[in-house]
DNA sequence: AGAGAAAATGTTATATTGTTGCAATTCTTT
DNA sequence: AAAGAATTGCAACAATATAACATTTTCTCT
């Protein structure tokens, strides 16, 4: 899986891009009464830096690269701090989690899941997903979060620009 | 979680159900020359008698309960062949497989998952999900299968006969 | 400030899920 | 019958996730 940004990702300023994500972060923490400790601004720096969905034990990696000394059981209770509070988004298909760019509305979401170079572009929730809610409703379905996942191939490695 | 059928399969005769199911994946194969061995049937059996979403390792033990020696390799591979095929869904969220009610069409669907007692309800895909895979195309995101997976509360769990 | 409660993190071990690689068998085709 | 392809058996192992308990940090209340 290639470490370049994907189509959905190129040409923008990650790093201002992840400067944001942590610092609106924060600012949501702040109201919600959350505490973004130390530990869990890291994960959710790892998480936005990567290109791509990163697994629980590449987060792992990645803080004992800065020099954390890091097991699993912390990176996974740190995300589901993060998972709880919709800060980040878990891509059940790929084992791996993405920082999330709808905050507040993080129950339903849909995605674009490349299986070629393992990019996620998340979409923001529409009708379809509340109208769906809805139907379930009806069949006495309450439910609590909606989800779609498409799992294609992204433009980039259809144009061949970042695939074989 | 609970063992008892759920709202959604409540009051059906579920043996018909898991015959019915069988025969038409007999039927499929043999129309598609696809080989549905001994054991690929007994896996599709495995999972079409349980009444919620069953994972590799639980459908190894059920096959080891009849008698049959099967290793986990063994089973993914069956369960491979039958998800390629589209005669059973893998539930990312659950690393668990149910019975595909939908043959064919299989690429797109519809799952209501209860959260409660596990129960995975699988609706047939609708327009709405091919707008979506169309809209993704406008995006030059070419989406090979749309899913869409409602995490919440059965109305069998909704109304306790179920849950606590 | 200090005590106690609650929340978060560290640590060890283990459970669960899924895969690799190769040998043996079975099926298909000629 | 023989070659080739597909399927299955099997042993080892990799990847993902959690349990249980100790320790530390933070918060709250006096």
């Amino acid at each position: 899986m290639p470490e370049t940004p994907t189509a959905f990702q190129r040409g923008h300023d990650h790093d201002r891009c992840v400067r944001h994500a942590l610092s609106a972060a924060a600012d949501h923490c702040r109201e919600a009464g959350l505490r973004l400790t130390p530990l869990r601004r890291k994960v959710l720096q790892a998480v936005w830096r990567s290109h791509h969905p990163l697994g629980a034990y590449e987060i792992c990696d990645a803080l004992v690269a800065e020099g954390d000394q890091v097991l699993p059981p912390t990176v996974y209770r740190a995300l589901d701090f993060l998972e709880r509070n919709g800060l980040v988004h878990r891509i059940a298909s790929l084992n791996a989690f993405i920082g999330c760019n709808q905050m507040g509305r993080h129950s339903n979401g849909r995605y674009l899941i490349c299986s070629d170079c393992g990019s996620v572009a998340e979409l923001p929730p529409d009708e379809l997903l509340e109208r769906f809610a809805f139907e379930a409703g009806a069949m006495a379905f309450e439910a609590r979060s909606v989800r779609l996942e498409a799992v294609g191939r992204c433009a980039a490695c259809a144009a061949g620009t970042t695939g074989p």
